[in-house]
DNA sequence: TCCATATTTCGAGATTTTTCGATATTTAGG
DNA sequence: CCTAAATATCGAAAAATCTCGAAATATGGA
């Protein structure tokens, strides 16, 4: 747990839109047929409600991932991204254990 | 709740650490006699501790000032910081509620 | 093999953050 | 009023981040 990293990663509005997108894949336009039993959103999806180049949401996945937030997935020609739910929790259980006062 | 700020504040490792020394009085010096019935911190004994310039010191105070995280209070030519507890509590969980994709 | 598509990586300019020393401000005390 | 002490603010250089387009890589299919 790099709390350096994952707060880094999330010092940015829209990376933290992107893990909120990610909550729900309704989120994002249906998967391709031979994509319906897959897990996670590719990146072209993402772009596309991010409103940024390809590379720069290329770039944020990457940041998400090493941040532990996301894990990726190569399904041919795609990448799929989807959230990280256990270290997304122990993130926020180690922030609260951080900076809360706790007795 | 500015959830932008607060981000911000956090991402840097010395301002998480005064947050964290300000959970205990015991991690600085004794207060002066004159400041024994005082909540809280002047700014000189958490330079003495965070080993920066006092001005950086002051600048870091005033983003968590800012954040929310700390109230700052004049006594003298001294400030007090102290951590701002309802508010701290308040961030973790703004966070827990952005972060983990809750049922 | 050659091409099209999806994604990653690279290089660079623009912007933001960091951190400092110098200066300004505030207050206490003589 | 004058000085000293504590803190805040200012201005600037260095470092880091943001963001892009271009180029490189990976894969699937004709």
């Amino acid at each position: 747990m790099d709390m350096e990293r994952s707060i880094a990663a999330l010092n940015n509005p829209i990376r933290r839109k992107i893990l909120e997108w990610l909550k729900d894949r309704a989120n994002f336009p249906p998967a391709l047929p031979e994509h319906a039993d897959l897990e996670g959103v590719c990146v072209g999806y993402i772009q596309e409600k991010a409103q940024l180049s390809q590379s720069t949401v290329s770039n944020y996945m990457g940041l998400l991932k090493q941040a532990g937030f996301v894990t990726a997935e190569r399904h041919g020609q795609w990448t799929f991204y989807r959230r990280n739910e256990d270290n997304i929790r122990a993130f926020v259980a180690a922030m609260r254990t951080e900076l809360q006062h706790l007795p």
